[in-house]
DNA sequence: ATAAAACCTCAAGTAATATTGAGGTCAATA
DNA sequence: TATTGACCTCAATATTACTTGAGGTTTTAT
């Protein structure tokens, strides 16, 4: 734990800090800056100084990334929390139940496709005649690819 | 339904054709076949002209994306399977056994992570006493972001 | 026969998410 | 104090998966 000269502990992190503790590269969190993401003030040698809460930004910036949130989504979900103070249990309520029926959509559209395909397992797949990855109506795309004609 | 001239149908298609039937942009099938993920013959007129199976490797390719596989893997796990005749029912459960459980693995990684999260809303998340997000053994992570030290 | 639609190649552009490098400054330590 | 490690900016590069455009040819339809 990094002390002050009084051998408290500090409360503010460089930018090598909260790359070490946080687990992303330095070039990481300034780019993270540049999007908005995160903030920093300067010293008087013009280096970033962050706040221990940036800790948390950079936590909540990286699960929600594992839920296949896009982090310009990200950058504006967090837009509206204060980058000075922890947030709010409220803030991270609304944050968590959002991200968290995104991510149950994600996991309905794979399970389902999963489905498909363990079902495509069983039938061979060849015949066509019953294959659900032919269904024009499927739509399931991760990406939104949309209906799409499979006439084999 | 394309005719020859003799009024059967006609057993090549054009890239257009493909690209109506399979649901991809034509630049996309070019790509494709620079990727080496599709092949074709040229007309005299220098056009391509691909078998009607084409359509069913597309159809594959198609649903590895939507499993989030990249293309590059689609286009290795596709290599050994020729591009001139059908896939056999063999060839085909092979894919999709692999494809599956990748599949499988992916569902399991986010449902993880849903939990957690759907744990954090629950404990406010703000005293960081016993949050999952803070467990820095966690390696959920989809790109396998590794264990992260989160001491906030 | 001619015009429109479809096709060709090759280069460049797009978007997301960063990483790398050059050239230079600041800060911690021996 | 001198050196080394950390930091700075800005531009360029990387990857994935395509799309767009320019300039030209072929095929199809009238």
């Amino acid at each position: 734990m990094k002390k002050n000269p009084d051998g408290r502990i500090s409360l503010e992190l460089t930018v090598g800090e909260v790359a070490e503790r946080s687990g992303v590269a330095v070039s990481t969190l300034h780019f993270y800056e540049t999007k908005g993401l995160i903030k920093s003030w300067r010293n008087r040698g013009n280096q970033r100084r962050y706040p221990r809460v940036v800790l948390r930004r950079v936590a909540v910036i990286k699960v929600a990334q594992r839920t296949g949130i896009p982090l310009a989504d990200i950058a504006a979900a967090l837009s509206v929390l204060p980058h000075d103070r922890p947030l709010t249990a409220k803030d991270w309520q609304r944050l968590s139940q959002t991200w968290k029926q995104q991510l149950d959509q994600r996991i309905a559209s794979l399970t389902a496709l999963r489905d498909q395909l363990t079902g495509c397992i069983g039938c061979g797949c060849l015949s066509m005649q019953d294959c659900p990855l032919r269904n024009p109506h499927d739509e399931l795309g991760e990406k939104g690819a949309g209906p799409v004609l499979l006439e084999l």
